[in-house]
DNA sequence: TTTCTAACA
DNA sequence: TGTTAGCA
C-alpha cells in the first residue's frame, strides 16, 4: 500500500516495452517508418526482442507524441525533431533558438 | 517516400 | 496467417 496499482515490486511508470512499431504508431499518431527514421536517428530509445522487434513503452509514446506535434503541427523535419530533442535533453528546457528555419516542404 | 521480400510469433 | 524489419 504505497502507491495507486498494488504490485508487489516496485513499478513507477510505463517502462515496460510492451508497444509493437504499429502500436506506438498508432498511439503517436504517426507512421510506422517515421518511428524506424527516430530510432535510427537516435531520437527515440525502443527495446529490442531477440529477433530484433522494436517495442515501445510509454515513456516511448509520449516522446512520440510530442515529435508528432512538431511534425504535424509545425512542421519540423526528422532532423528537426532530433535537434529539438536533444536540446532538451542536453539543455534543462532553456533553448535558445534565434531564427532558424528549417528544410520546410509545401 | 514507397514497395518488396524474408523471417518470426 | 499476420506483422516486423531492412533495403533499393
Amino acid at each position: 500500500m504505497s502507491v495507486t496499482q498494488s504490485d508487489p515490486v516496485d513499478h513507477d511508470m510505463a517502462d515496460e516495452p510492451v508497444y509493437v512499431i504499429s502500436v506506438a504508431a498508432k498511439l503517436a499518431g504517426l507512421p510506422s517508418w517515421t518511428l524506424r527514421v527516430l530510432d535510427k536517428e537516435g531520437v527515440v530509445c525502443p527495446q529490442r526482442t531477440e529477433k530484433d522487434r522494436r517495442l515501445y513503452s510509454d515513456r516511448d509514446i509520449a516522446k512520440l507524441a510530442r515529435v508528432r506535434y512538431l511534425t504535424e503541427e509545425r512542421g519540423v523535419n526528422i532532423n528537426g525533431v532530433k535537434l529539438i530533442l536533444e536540446m532538451e535533453n542536453n539543455s534543462t528546457g532553456r533553448s535558445e533558438l534565434g531564427r532558424f528555419g528549417e528544410g520546410e516542404q509545401s
